[in-house]
DNA sequence: TGGGAAGTTGACCAGTTGGTTAATTTGAAA
DNA sequence: TTTCAAATTAACCAACTGGTCAACTTCCCA
């Protein structure tokens, strides 16, 4: 079997952290391992280019993060209370990682998708596909909540769309003002938009 | 006086398009000057480096921009006509462009921001500046549709910060998937936001 | 206990990065 | 027509880019 090893782990990790806190393009290789504590060699035993590490970990990061939002979204919760509470753990991570990193980070599959859908469809593809994922989140809750009468509306799909939209826009504006404040509208934004009182 | 040049108005056009087209990341030196049909060596003679040439076009794109937002968003306009008109506006624009580069472009302002905001706070604050005044449009005509009695809000601003990021998040998925057709949603979208009906 | 698969290492590569320089050419204005 | 400030050019730089490789070490498992 040989030798095990925990660098690849240790790659994805960093590359996460380094696209997140800064961009994809400011992200070197060298950078990565320096972080990982790997050499570069190391690297490129456990993959075959910076493009597929980064693939790698946005799935991964993704795979972990769906598994807080299968919680949060639980059918067994009251719909909005579905959608404010993702919105609301939204702001905790904001506020963890400030801690962290001394900035608020924004959302890693927006910012990187900003930078690289044109440049790298392989890239592009992925993060479309995570996206389309997350949006279903919404989707489903909207559909609940209008069958249930909380909130009315003819075409929840659309209506999840303009969440999304509009969720992505307010963490992008935390990221380039570093203002977790931003993020306070989060809920009353949400409310007036599905029209919902409070 | 010695001799005069439009080298210098060659850089600034072809950093826009490369930033709009790709990213801040993807566009080298050397790329603008091939596109620019200028040397090196010129480019350092106009510009002291690569962020201070990306400061310039910004602004230069901005004042550009300002003079049709300001048609657009004139006071002789009913209000909400002049947000619709500004979104309209907005998927002409990318029309245009994608006939030229076969892609959805989106915001340059948010792509670039959403890339550097974290790295070069030069152009964090450029990009901040533009968009607390781009947003000043939204909030003067929120407030006088509000006034004129055609919606009905008490905080016109946050209403306005909705409608904004809600349009650069749909701007972001229009050009991720590379979509025109995400554009349609935008005068919908911003009418069930503001809480108009039609 | 030892064989061998898996992980590690550092030296190396060619191409690109942002940026510099000194010499040269140009053309507007006196 | 001269002058000289401004524009152009090509050659150059060190640092860094993503990526390769052959030798070497480790340690799981039979």
């Amino acid at each position: 079997m040989g030798r095990t090893s925990t660098a690849k782990d240790r790659l994805i990790d960093a590359m996460i952290e380094l696209i997140w806190a800064g961009s994809y393009g400011s992200t070197s290789v060298d950078h990565i391992c320096d972080r990982a504590g790997v050499k570069k060699g190391s690297f490129y035993h456990f993959f075959e280019s910076k493009t597929e590490l980064a693939l790698t970990a946005i799935e991964h990061g993704w795979t972990e993060h769906r598994k807080e939002l299968d919680q949060i979204f639980s059918p067994v919760v009251p719909p909005l209370e579905r959608i404010m509470h993702c919105f609301r753990n939204f702001r905790q991570e904001q506020e963890d990682l400030f801690k962290k990193h001394g900035r608020v980070l924004g959302c890693p599959i927006h910012s990187l998708g900003a930078e690289v859908s044109t440049v790298d469809e392989r890239l592009r593809d992925k993060l479309q596909e995570i996206l389309s994922q997350f949006i279903r989140y919404y989707e489903s809750a909207i559909r609940d909540a209008q069958a249930q009468g909380s909130i009315v509306t003819h075409d929840a799909m659309a209506l999840a769309r303009i969440v999304f939209a509009y969720s992505e826009g307010l963490l992008l504006h935390a990221r380039m003002w570093n203002d977790l404040g931003r993020l306070d509208e989060f809920e009353s934004g949400a409310k007036i938009i599905l029209g919902v009182k409070g």
